[in-house]
DNA sequence: TGACGTCGGCTACCATACAAGTACGTCAGA
DNA sequence: TCTGACGTACTTGTATGGTAGCCGACGTCA
Protein backbone atom coordinates (compact mmCIF):
# COMPACT_ATOMS: atom_id res chain seq x y z
CA UNK A 1 0.00 0.00 0.00
CA UNK A 2 2.67 2.34 0.76
CA UNK A 3 4.18 1.63 -2.64
CA UNK A 4 1.10 2.28 -3.78
CA UNK A 5 -0.01 5.64 -2.61
CA UNK A 6 4.10 6.72 -2.65
CA UNK A 7 3.48 5.84 -6.95
CA UNK A 8 0.02 7.67 -6.91
CA UNK A 9 1.60 11.01 -5.00
CA UNK A 10 4.40 11.29 -7.15
CA UNK A 11 2.47 10.30 -10.58
CA UNK A 12 0.45 13.48 -9.11
CA UNK A 13 3.62 15.19 -9.08
CA UNK A 14 5.40 14.09 -12.28
CA UNK A 15 5.33 11.65 -14.75
CA UNK A 16 3.01 8.89 -15.98
CA UNK A 17 2.85 5.77 -14.90
CA UNK A 18 5.23 3.86 -17.27
CA UNK A 19 8.20 5.85 -16.58
CA UNK A 20 7.59 5.69 -12.63
CA UNK A 21 7.29 1.89 -12.67
CA UNK A 22 10.32 1.39 -15.55
CA UNK A 23 12.34 4.03 -12.36
CA UNK A 24 11.75 1.61 -9.46
CA UNK A 25 11.58 -1.55 -11.24
CA UNK A 26 15.25 -0.45 -12.46
CA UNK A 27 16.18 0.75 -9.30
CA UNK A 28 15.42 -2.47 -7.83
CA UNK A 29 17.02 -4.84 -10.23
CA UNK A 30 20.31 -2.72 -9.90
CA UNK A 31 20.53 -2.74 -6.37
CA UNK A 32 19.70 -6.19 -6.07
CA UNK A 33 16.60 -5.87 -4.19
CA UNK A 34 15.03 -8.29 -7.41
CA UNK A 35 18.25 -10.81 -7.47
CA UNK A 36 18.67 -12.22 -11.14
CA UNK A 37 16.19 -15.05 -11.80
CA UNK A 38 13.86 -13.94 -9.40
CA UNK A 39 9.96 -14.05 -11.84
CA UNK A 40 8.29 -10.71 -12.18
CA UNK A 41 4.89 -11.02 -12.80
CA UNK A 42 2.48 -8.44 -14.68
CA UNK A 43 -0.36 -9.37 -12.33
CA UNK A 44 1.82 -9.39 -9.11
CA UNK A 45 3.19 -6.40 -9.89
CA UNK A 46 0.39 -3.99 -11.24
CA UNK A 47 -1.21 -5.29 -7.79
CA UNK A 48 1.34 -4.13 -5.65
CA UNK A 49 2.13 -1.04 -7.63
CA UNK A 50 -1.45 -0.05 -8.01
CA UNK A 51 -1.69 0.72 -11.37
CA UNK A 52 -2.84 -1.81 -13.89
CA UNK A 53 -0.67 -4.36 -16.32
CA UNK A 54 -0.42 -1.81 -18.86
CA UNK A 55 2.46 0.71 -17.57
CA UNK A 56 3.93 -2.56 -15.68
CA UNK A 57 4.21 -4.40 -19.12
CA UNK A 58 5.22 -1.69 -20.99
CA UNK A 59 7.99 -1.17 -18.32
CA UNK A 60 9.00 -4.70 -18.60
CA UNK A 61 9.25 -4.26 -22.34
CA UNK A 62 11.74 -1.30 -21.83
CA UNK A 63 13.31 -3.19 -19.10
CA UNK A 64 14.05 -6.70 -21.57
CA UNK A 65 15.63 -4.10 -24.05
CA UNK A 66 18.26 -2.97 -21.40
CA UNK A 67 18.75 -6.25 -21.19
CA UNK A 68 17.94 -6.14 -17.45
CA UNK A 69 15.03 -9.32 -17.91
CA UNK A 70 14.31 -11.95 -19.62
CA UNK A 71 10.86 -12.94 -21.30
CA UNK A 72 9.50 -15.78 -22.63
CA UNK A 73 6.61 -15.61 -23.88
CA UNK A 74 3.46 -17.54 -22.39
CA UNK A 75 6.03 -18.91 -19.59
CA UNK A 76 7.02 -15.67 -17.35
CA UNK A 77 9.53 -12.11 -17.07
CA UNK A 78 12.75 -13.09 -15.06
CA UNK A 79 15.18 -10.69 -14.07
CA UNK A 80 18.12 -11.58 -16.13
CA UNK A 81 21.45 -13.85 -14.80
CA UNK A 82 24.41 -11.81 -14.98
CA UNK A 83 26.31 -13.04 -18.17
CA UNK A 84 29.93 -13.44 -18.87
CA UNK A 85 29.24 -11.58 -22.40
CA UNK A 86 27.12 -8.90 -21.35
CA UNK A 87 29.76 -8.09 -18.49
CA UNK A 88 32.76 -7.76 -21.00
CA UNK A 89 30.46 -6.15 -23.41
CA UNK A 90 29.61 -3.37 -20.79
CA UNK A 91 32.91 -3.10 -19.93
CA UNK A 92 34.27 -2.30 -23.30
CA UNK A 93 31.44 0.42 -23.93
CA UNK A 94 32.09 2.10 -20.77
CA UNK A 95 35.35 1.90 -21.20
CA UNK A 96 35.62 3.32 -24.80
CA UNK A 97 33.44 5.87 -24.14
CA UNK A 98 34.67 7.20 -21.21
CA UNK A 99 38.20 7.39 -22.09
CA UNK A 100 37.33 9.44 -25.70
CA UNK A 101 35.33 11.82 -23.24
CA UNK A 102 38.31 11.60 -20.93
CA UNK A 103 40.47 12.75 -23.60
CA UNK A 104 38.48 15.65 -24.70
CA UNK A 105 38.10 16.54 -21.00
CA UNK A 106 41.19 17.39 -20.94
CA UNK A 107 41.44 19.76 -23.46
CA UNK A 108 38.06 21.66 -22.84
CA UNK A 109 37.64 21.27 -18.84
CA UNK A 110 37.24 25.11 -16.92
CA UNK A 111 37.62 25.80 -13.54
CA UNK A 112 33.55 25.54 -13.32
CA UNK A 113 34.28 21.80 -14.10
CA UNK A 114 36.98 21.23 -11.80
CA UNK A 115 35.03 22.80 -8.68
CA UNK A 116 32.19 20.27 -9.63
CA UNK A 117 34.28 17.75 -9.77
CA UNK A 118 36.19 18.41 -6.18
CA UNK A 119 33.06 18.85 -4.90
CA UNK A 120 32.13 15.32 -5.79
CA UNK A 121 34.91 13.81 -4.30
CA UNK A 122 34.60 15.83 -0.71
CA UNK A 123 31.00 14.43 -0.97
CA UNK A 124 32.39 10.72 -1.55
CA UNK A 125 35.09 10.78 0.81
CA UNK A 126 32.17 11.99 3.51
CA UNK A 127 30.00 9.17 2.41
CA UNK A 128 32.96 6.78 2.84
CA UNK A 129 33.67 8.06 6.74
CA UNK A 130 30.09 7.79 7.23
CA UNK A 131 30.33 4.08 5.79
CA UNK A 132 27.56 4.69 3.53
CA UNK A 133 27.87 2.52 0.33
CA UNK A 134 24.71 3.65 -1.18
CA UNK A 135 25.27 7.14 -0.89
CA UNK A 136 28.97 6.89 -2.77
CA UNK A 137 27.26 4.08 -5.44
CA UNK A 138 24.59 7.54 -6.15
CA UNK A 139 27.97 10.26 -5.99
CA UNK A 140 29.94 7.65 -8.05
CA UNK A 141 27.16 7.64 -10.62
CA UNK A 142 27.31 11.52 -10.55
CA UNK A 143 31.26 11.82 -10.79
CA UNK A 144 31.15 9.64 -14.30
CA UNK A 145 28.29 11.61 -15.59
CA UNK A 146 29.85 15.16 -14.86
CA UNK A 147 33.42 13.61 -15.98
CA UNK A 148 31.76 13.12 -19.57
CA UNK A 149 29.99 16.29 -19.34
CA UNK A 150 33.31 18.33 -18.71
CA UNK A 151 34.67 15.99 -22.36
CA UNK A 152 31.40 18.27 -23.96
CA UNK A 153 29.73 14.45 -23.65
CA UNK A 154 27.12 14.73 -21.61
CA UNK A 155 24.55 12.81 -23.94
CA UNK A 156 26.66 10.05 -24.26
CA UNK A 157 26.71 9.21 -20.71
CA UNK A 158 23.31 7.34 -21.24
CA UNK A 159 24.59 4.90 -23.14
CA UNK A 160 27.07 4.45 -20.22
CA UNK A 161 24.22 4.54 -18.05
CA UNK A 162 23.07 1.76 -19.80
CA UNK A 163 25.58 -0.86 -19.84
CA UNK A 164 27.05 0.30 -16.49
CA UNK A 165 23.54 -1.26 -15.69
CA UNK A 166 25.22 -4.64 -15.76
CA UNK A 167 28.02 -4.06 -13.96
CA UNK A 168 26.66 -2.36 -10.70
CA UNK A 169 24.46 -5.28 -10.25
CA UNK A 170 27.56 -7.18 -9.79
CA UNK A 171 29.64 -4.48 -8.48
CA UNK A 172 26.86 -3.55 -5.89
CA UNK A 173 27.96 -6.78 -3.68
CA UNK A 174 31.91 -5.91 -3.48
CA UNK A 175 31.13 -1.83 -2.59
CA UNK A 176 30.92 -2.18 0.91
CA UNK A 177 34.48 -3.94 1.56
CA UNK A 178 35.87 -1.96 3.70
CA UNK A 179 39.07 -0.99 1.98
CA UNK A 180 37.37 -0.14 -1.48
CA UNK A 181 35.44 2.81 -1.21
CA UNK A 182 38.84 4.32 -0.34
CA UNK A 183 40.66 2.95 -2.91
CA UNK A 184 38.39 4.26 -5.48
CA UNK A 185 38.18 7.50 -4.40
CA UNK A 186 41.68 7.53 -4.64
CA UNK A 187 41.39 6.62 -8.05
CA UNK A 188 38.45 9.10 -8.60
CA UNK A 189 40.93 11.76 -7.37
CA UNK A 190 44.05 10.79 -9.71
CA UNK A 191 42.02 11.16 -12.53
CA UNK A 192 40.70 15.06 -11.81
CA UNK A 193 44.52 15.62 -11.13
CA UNK A 194 45.49 14.54 -14.28
CA UNK A 195 43.13 16.27 -15.69
CA UNK A 196 43.97 19.45 -13.74
CA UNK A 197 47.17 18.94 -15.34
CA UNK A 198 46.06 18.30 -18.64
CA UNK A 199 47.85 15.11 -18.85
CA UNK A 200 45.76 13.69 -21.11
CA UNK A 201 48.32 10.13 -20.95
CA UNK A 202 48.23 10.58 -17.36
CA UNK A 203 44.39 10.58 -17.38
CA UNK A 204 43.18 7.83 -19.41
CA UNK A 205 45.75 5.83 -17.91
CA UNK A 206 44.04 6.75 -13.92
CA UNK A 207 41.08 6.07 -15.58
CA UNK A 208 41.01 2.89 -17.36
CA UNK A 209 43.17 1.58 -14.37
CA UNK A 210 39.51 2.66 -11.68
CA UNK A 211 37.70 1.17 -14.53
CA UNK A 212 39.36 -2.07 -14.71
CA UNK A 213 39.86 -2.32 -11.13
CA UNK A 214 35.67 -2.25 -10.78
CA UNK A 215 36.22 -4.70 -13.90
CA UNK A 216 38.00 -7.03 -10.90
CA UNK A 217 35.78 -6.38 -8.45
CA UNK A 218 33.02 -8.29 -10.52
CA UNK A 219 34.99 -11.47 -10.83
CA UNK A 220 35.85 -11.35 -6.83
CA UNK A 221 32.18 -11.39 -6.59
CA UNK A 222 31.72 -13.93 -9.28
CA UNK A 223 33.36 -16.26 -6.86
CA UNK A 224 31.41 -14.89 -3.99
CA UNK A 225 28.05 -15.22 -5.36
CA UNK A 226 27.78 -17.62 -8.62
CA UNK A 227 24.11 -18.04 -8.02
CA UNK A 228 23.90 -14.53 -9.47
CA UNK A 229 25.72 -15.60 -12.80
CA UNK A 230 24.31 -17.52 -15.88
CA UNK A 231 26.82 -20.67 -16.19
CA UNK A 232 26.16 -22.18 -19.20
CA UNK A 233 25.80 -19.54 -22.48
CA UNK A 234 22.10 -19.93 -22.91
CA UNK A 235 19.41 -21.87 -20.69
CA UNK A 236 16.52 -21.96 -22.64
CA UNK A 237 14.37 -23.88 -19.50
CA UNK A 238 14.39 -20.66 -17.03
CA UNK A 239 13.94 -23.11 -14.52
CA UNK A 240 10.77 -21.43 -12.57
CA UNK A 241 11.98 -20.82 -9.57
CA UNK A 242 9.86 -22.04 -6.70
CA UNK A 243 6.64 -19.55 -6.67
CA UNK A 244 5.38 -18.19 -2.91
CA UNK A 245 4.85 -21.50 -1.06
CA UNK A 246 6.58 -21.50 2.50
CA UNK A 247 6.88 -24.73 2.63
CA UNK A 248 3.41 -25.15 3.48
CA UNK A 249 1.32 -28.12 3.55
CA UNK B 1 -3.74 -4.36 -47.28
CA UNK B 2 -0.51 -6.17 -48.80
CA UNK B 3 1.12 -4.61 -45.32
CA UNK B 4 -1.39 -6.15 -43.42
CA UNK B 5 -1.47 -9.82 -44.61
CA UNK B 6 2.53 -9.30 -44.89
CA UNK B 7 3.09 -9.20 -41.10
CA UNK B 8 0.47 -11.35 -40.54
CA UNK B 9 2.53 -14.13 -42.69
CA UNK B 10 5.52 -13.41 -41.09
CA UNK B 11 3.97 -13.39 -37.92
CA UNK B 12 3.39 -16.62 -38.51
CA UNK B 13 6.92 -18.14 -39.25
CA UNK B 14 8.40 -15.81 -36.77
CA UNK B 15 8.33 -13.21 -34.28
CA UNK B 16 5.57 -11.58 -32.18
CA UNK B 17 3.72 -8.20 -33.71
CA UNK B 18 5.44 -6.13 -31.44
CA UNK B 19 9.00 -6.89 -32.98
CA UNK B 20 7.66 -7.07 -36.19
CA UNK B 21 6.23 -3.42 -36.07
CA UNK B 22 9.24 -2.02 -34.31
CA UNK B 23 11.35 -3.30 -37.23
CA UNK B 24 9.04 -1.97 -40.11
CA UNK B 25 8.84 1.29 -38.41
CA UNK B 26 12.32 1.82 -37.61
CA UNK B 27 13.10 1.13 -41.45
CA UNK B 28 11.08 3.38 -42.75
CA UNK B 29 12.15 6.05 -40.39
CA UNK B 30 15.72 5.42 -40.74
CA UNK B 31 14.90 5.15 -44.38
CA UNK B 32 13.16 8.60 -44.58
CA UNK B 33 10.02 6.77 -45.89
CA UNK B 34 8.52 8.52 -42.86
CA UNK B 35 10.78 11.83 -42.60
CA UNK B 36 11.26 14.02 -39.69
CA UNK B 37 8.32 15.58 -38.41
CA UNK B 38 5.90 13.57 -39.33
CA UNK B 39 2.90 12.38 -37.54
CA UNK B 40 2.80 8.52 -36.33
CA UNK B 41 -0.76 8.11 -35.05
CA UNK B 42 -1.47 5.32 -33.48
CA UNK B 43 -4.83 4.21 -34.28
CA UNK B 44 -3.77 4.94 -37.91
CA UNK B 45 -0.63 2.45 -37.95
CA UNK B 46 -2.76 0.03 -36.26
CA UNK B 47 -5.27 -0.07 -38.99
CA UNK B 48 -2.80 -0.28 -41.63
CA UNK B 49 -0.35 -3.16 -40.19
CA UNK B 50 -3.56 -4.73 -38.90
CA UNK B 51 -2.86 -4.84 -35.93
CA UNK B 52 -4.30 -3.90 -32.64
CA UNK B 53 -3.16 -0.64 -31.06
CA UNK B 54 -1.16 -1.95 -28.40
CA UNK B 55 2.04 -3.74 -30.11
CA UNK B 56 1.90 -0.46 -32.20
CA UNK B 57 2.23 2.10 -29.26
CA UNK B 58 4.88 -0.58 -27.93
CA UNK B 59 6.99 -0.14 -30.66
CA UNK B 60 6.42 3.20 -30.65
CA UNK B 61 7.70 4.06 -26.93
CA UNK B 62 10.73 1.54 -27.97
CA UNK B 63 11.45 3.91 -30.73
CA UNK B 64 10.94 7.27 -28.63
CA UNK B 65 13.72 5.06 -26.35
CA UNK B 66 16.00 5.11 -29.68
CA UNK B 67 14.85 8.82 -30.02
CA UNK B 68 13.77 8.29 -33.45
CA UNK B 69 10.04 9.36 -32.07
CA UNK B 70 9.00 12.15 -29.79
CA UNK B 71 6.18 11.75 -27.82
CA UNK B 72 3.85 14.26 -26.70
CA UNK B 73 1.11 12.71 -24.69
CA UNK B 74 -2.33 13.71 -25.47
CA UNK B 75 -0.99 15.70 -28.57
CA UNK B 76 0.72 13.16 -30.96
CA UNK B 77 3.79 11.15 -31.75
CA UNK B 78 5.91 12.22 -34.41
CA UNK B 79 9.20 11.28 -36.39
CA UNK B 80 11.82 13.27 -34.68
CA UNK B 81 13.61 15.72 -36.03
CA UNK B 82 17.65 15.43 -36.79
CA UNK B 83 19.00 17.21 -34.14
CA UNK B 84 22.53 18.82 -33.90
CA UNK B 85 22.97 17.21 -30.10
CA UNK B 86 21.86 13.90 -31.11
CA UNK B 87 23.83 14.12 -34.51
CA UNK B 88 27.00 15.19 -32.35
CA UNK B 89 26.06 12.27 -29.81
CA UNK B 90 26.19 9.75 -32.07
CA UNK B 91 29.27 10.91 -34.02
CA UNK B 92 31.08 10.66 -30.72
CA UNK B 93 29.92 7.50 -29.59
CA UNK B 94 30.35 5.62 -32.89
CA UNK B 95 33.97 6.53 -33.41
CA UNK B 96 34.59 6.29 -29.51
CA UNK B 97 33.29 2.16 -30.01
CA UNK B 98 34.18 1.62 -33.28
CA UNK B 99 37.63 3.19 -32.94
CA UNK B 100 38.52 1.42 -29.78
CA UNK B 101 37.22 -2.29 -30.85
CA UNK B 102 39.78 -1.60 -33.89
CA UNK B 103 42.39 -1.64 -32.00
CA UNK B 104 41.26 -5.07 -30.84
CA UNK B 105 40.82 -6.13 -34.24
CA UNK B 106 44.37 -4.99 -35.84
CA UNK B 107 46.17 -7.81 -32.81
CA UNK B 108 43.08 -10.19 -32.85
CA UNK B 109 41.85 -10.74 -36.47
CA UNK B 110 42.76 -13.40 -38.16
CA UNK B 111 42.71 -15.19 -41.76
CA UNK B 112 39.20 -15.71 -41.50
CA UNK B 113 37.91 -12.43 -40.55
CA UNK B 114 39.90 -10.70 -43.43
CA UNK B 115 38.05 -12.90 -46.04
CA UNK B 116 35.11 -12.32 -45.16
CA UNK B 117 35.74 -8.48 -44.93
CA UNK B 118 37.50 -8.63 -48.61
CA UNK B 119 34.41 -10.45 -49.43
CA UNK B 120 32.08 -7.43 -48.37
CA UNK B 121 34.69 -4.89 -50.06
CA UNK B 122 33.85 -6.86 -53.08
CA UNK B 123 30.59 -7.01 -52.61
CA UNK B 124 30.05 -3.15 -52.13
CA UNK B 125 32.74 -2.44 -55.20
CA UNK B 126 29.96 -4.78 -56.96
CA UNK B 127 27.24 -2.25 -55.60
CA UNK B 128 28.39 0.91 -56.91
CA UNK B 129 28.62 -0.67 -60.21
CA UNK B 130 25.12 -1.46 -60.75
CA UNK B 131 24.58 2.16 -59.14
CA UNK B 132 22.82 0.52 -55.71
CA UNK B 133 22.89 2.49 -53.22
CA UNK B 134 20.07 0.37 -50.89
CA UNK B 135 22.54 -2.32 -51.00
CA UNK B 136 25.49 -0.28 -50.65
CA UNK B 137 23.86 0.65 -47.30
CA UNK B 138 23.22 -2.49 -45.84
CA UNK B 139 26.78 -3.91 -46.88
CA UNK B 140 28.41 -1.16 -45.14
CA UNK B 141 26.07 -1.98 -42.25
CA UNK B 142 27.46 -5.39 -42.31
CA UNK B 143 31.47 -4.44 -43.05
CA UNK B 144 30.98 -2.21 -39.97
CA UNK B 145 29.57 -5.00 -37.95
CA UNK B 146 32.08 -7.24 -39.14
CA UNK B 147 34.33 -5.34 -38.12
CA UNK B 148 33.81 -5.00 -34.61
CA UNK B 149 33.47 -8.69 -34.25
CA UNK B 150 36.52 -8.94 -35.64
CA UNK B 151 37.82 -7.03 -32.56
CA UNK B 152 35.86 -9.68 -30.66
CA UNK B 153 33.49 -6.96 -29.90
CA UNK B 154 30.10 -8.42 -31.60
CA UNK B 155 27.45 -7.21 -28.96
CA UNK B 156 28.75 -3.81 -28.60
CA UNK B 157 27.70 -3.26 -32.35
CA UNK B 158 23.84 -2.80 -31.03
CA UNK B 159 25.43 0.37 -29.65
CA UNK B 160 26.89 1.85 -32.49
CA UNK B 161 23.48 0.67 -34.55
CA UNK B 162 21.87 2.72 -31.84
CA UNK B 163 23.98 5.58 -32.26
CA UNK B 164 24.26 5.39 -36.25
CA UNK B 165 20.02 5.36 -37.08
CA UNK B 166 20.74 9.14 -36.32
CA UNK B 167 23.43 10.01 -38.96
CA UNK B 168 21.93 6.92 -41.52
CA UNK B 169 18.71 9.31 -41.60
CA UNK B 170 20.78 12.22 -42.94
CA UNK B 171 23.28 10.24 -44.22
CA UNK B 172 20.79 8.44 -46.91
CA UNK B 173 20.24 11.63 -48.94
CA UNK B 174 23.69 11.82 -49.63
CA UNK B 175 25.11 8.63 -50.45
CA UNK B 176 23.52 8.62 -54.09
CA UNK B 177 25.88 11.15 -55.23
CA UNK B 178 27.66 9.36 -57.81
CA UNK B 179 31.35 9.68 -56.50
CA UNK B 180 30.25 8.79 -52.54
CA UNK B 181 30.33 5.16 -53.07
CA UNK B 182 33.37 4.72 -54.72
CA UNK B 183 34.98 7.36 -52.19
CA UNK B 184 34.08 5.25 -48.98
CA UNK B 185 34.87 2.13 -50.36
CA UNK B 186 38.21 3.14 -51.22
CA UNK B 187 38.28 4.61 -47.49
CA UNK B 188 37.08 0.84 -46.22
CA UNK B 189 40.00 -0.64 -48.21
CA UNK B 190 42.46 1.67 -46.11
CA UNK B 191 41.01 0.20 -42.69
CA UNK B 192 41.14 -3.06 -43.87
CA UNK B 193 44.49 -2.81 -45.22
CA UNK B 194 45.94 -1.22 -42.31
CA UNK B 195 44.33 -3.98 -40.24
CA UNK B 196 46.48 -6.77 -42.44
CA UNK B 197 49.32 -4.81 -41.73
CA UNK B 198 48.83 -4.94 -38.24
CA UNK B 199 49.67 -1.05 -38.60
CA UNK B 200 47.23 0.24 -35.60
CA UNK B 201 47.45 3.94 -36.16
CA UNK B 202 47.04 3.54 -39.24
CA UNK B 203 44.02 1.82 -39.12
CA UNK B 204 43.07 4.17 -36.24
CA UNK B 205 43.40 7.23 -38.40
CA UNK B 206 41.61 5.55 -41.57
CA UNK B 207 38.28 4.84 -39.84
CA UNK B 208 38.44 8.44 -38.18
CA UNK B 209 38.74 9.66 -41.48
CA UNK B 210 36.01 7.75 -43.15
CA UNK B 211 33.55 8.30 -40.06
CA UNK B 212 34.31 12.03 -40.27
CA UNK B 213 33.74 12.06 -44.13
CA UNK B 214 30.59 10.52 -42.97
CA UNK B 215 29.68 13.68 -40.62
CA UNK B 216 30.79 15.90 -43.05
CA UNK B 217 27.94 14.65 -45.51
CA UNK B 218 25.33 14.92 -42.74
CA UNK B 219 25.92 18.82 -42.81
CA UNK B 220 26.25 19.16 -46.64
CA UNK B 221 22.38 17.48 -46.40
CA UNK B 222 21.73 19.63 -43.41
CA UNK B 223 22.01 22.58 -46.12
CA UNK B 224 20.09 21.26 -48.63
CA UNK B 225 17.40 19.93 -46.69
CA UNK B 226 16.99 21.95 -43.89
CA UNK B 227 13.63 20.82 -43.20
CA UNK B 228 14.62 17.40 -41.85
CA UNK B 229 16.63 19.51 -39.26
CA UNK B 230 15.27 21.23 -35.81
CA UNK B 231 16.06 24.64 -36.37
CA UNK B 232 15.51 25.68 -32.43
CA UNK B 233 16.69 23.53 -29.42
CA UNK B 234 13.62 22.54 -28.02
CA UNK B 235 10.25 23.48 -29.80
CA UNK B 236 8.03 22.87 -27.21
CA UNK B 237 4.96 22.91 -29.88
CA UNK B 238 5.15 20.10 -32.55
CA UNK B 239 3.20 22.70 -34.65
CA UNK B 240 1.18 19.63 -35.41
CA UNK B 241 1.27 18.98 -39.69
CA UNK B 242 -1.73 19.11 -41.54
CA UNK B 243 -3.81 16.02 -41.23
CA UNK B 244 -5.09 14.38 -44.27
CA UNK B 245 -7.21 16.76 -46.00
CA UNK B 246 -6.25 17.69 -49.31
CA UNK B 247 -8.12 20.45 -49.96
CA UNK B 248 -10.84 19.38 -49.94
CA UNK B 249 -14.34 21.60 -49.39
C1' DT C 1 6.93 -49.05 -9.27
C1' DG C 2 7.43 -46.35 -13.36
C1' DA C 3 5.83 -44.09 -17.66
C1' DC C 4 2.31 -41.62 -20.01
C1' DG C 5 -1.88 -38.71 -20.79
C1' DT C 6 -4.84 -35.19 -18.95
C1' DC C 7 -6.03 -31.13 -16.69
C1' DG C 8 -5.66 -26.90 -13.94
C1' DG C 9 -3.27 -22.71 -13.30
C1' DC C 10 -0.16 -19.69 -14.73
C1' DT C 11 2.14 -16.79 -18.27
C1' DA C 12 2.73 -13.08 -21.88
C1' DC C 13 0.46 -11.31 -26.09
C1' DC C 14 -3.02 -8.95 -28.22
C1' DA C 15 -7.52 -6.55 -28.66
C1' DT C 16 -10.68 -3.41 -26.97
C1' DA C 17 -12.97 0.07 -23.88
C1' DC C 18 -12.65 4.11 -21.16
C1' DA C 19 -10.47 8.44 -19.43
C1' DA C 20 -7.94 12.81 -19.65
C1' DG C 21 -6.32 16.37 -22.38
C1' DT C 22 -5.06 19.27 -26.59
C1' DA C 23 -5.77 21.60 -31.10
C1' DC C 24 -8.62 23.55 -34.35
C1' DG C 25 -12.83 24.82 -36.78
C1' DT C 26 -17.08 27.12 -35.92
C1' DC C 27 -19.95 30.55 -34.45
C1' DA C 28 -21.64 34.36 -31.62
C1' DG C 29 -20.74 38.98 -30.37
C1' DA C 30 -18.51 43.47 -30.60
C1' DT D 1 -13.55 42.44 -39.82
C1' DC D 2 -11.73 40.88 -35.74
C1' DT D 3 -11.90 38.55 -31.24
C1' DG D 4 -13.04 35.08 -28.04
C1' DA D 5 -15.61 31.14 -26.30
C1' DC D 6 -17.20 26.65 -27.25
C1' DG D 7 -17.67 22.05 -29.18
C1' DT D 8 -15.86 18.38 -31.82
C1' DA D 9 -12.48 15.31 -33.27
C1' DC D 10 -8.35 13.85 -32.49
C1' DT D 11 -4.42 12.36 -29.48
C1' DT D 12 -1.91 9.37 -25.88
C1' DG D 13 -2.45 7.07 -21.24
C1' DT D 14 -4.60 3.56 -18.61
C1' DA D 15 -7.67 -0.34 -17.49
C1' DT D 16 -9.58 -4.68 -18.58
C1' DG D 17 -11.13 -8.76 -21.26
C1' DG D 18 -9.97 -12.72 -24.12
C1' DT D 19 -6.57 -16.08 -26.39
C1' DA D 20 -2.77 -19.33 -27.18
C1' DG D 21 0.76 -21.74 -25.07
C1' DC D 22 3.72 -23.77 -21.45
C1' DC D 23 4.61 -26.01 -16.86
C1' DG D 24 3.81 -29.08 -13.34
C1' DA D 25 1.00 -32.01 -10.72
C1' DC D 26 -2.24 -35.50 -10.63
C1' DG D 27 -4.48 -39.69 -12.10
C1' DT D 28 -4.36 -43.72 -14.99
C1' DC D 29 -2.38 -47.62 -17.11
C1' DA D 30 1.25 -51.05 -18.03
Amino acid sequence: MASSSGLHAARARGGNARQLVHELLRARIVGLELPPGAPLSENELAAELGVSRTPVRESLILLAEEGLVDVYPQLGTFVSRIRERDIASAQFVREALESAALRDSVERTDERDLLELRALLAAQADAERRADPETFFRLDEEFHARLMAAGGHPEAWSFVQHAKAHLDRARRLSLPLEHQLALLIRQHTDVVDAVERRDAAGADAALRGHLRQVFADVETVRTQHPELFADEDAPPRPRRGQRKRPTAG
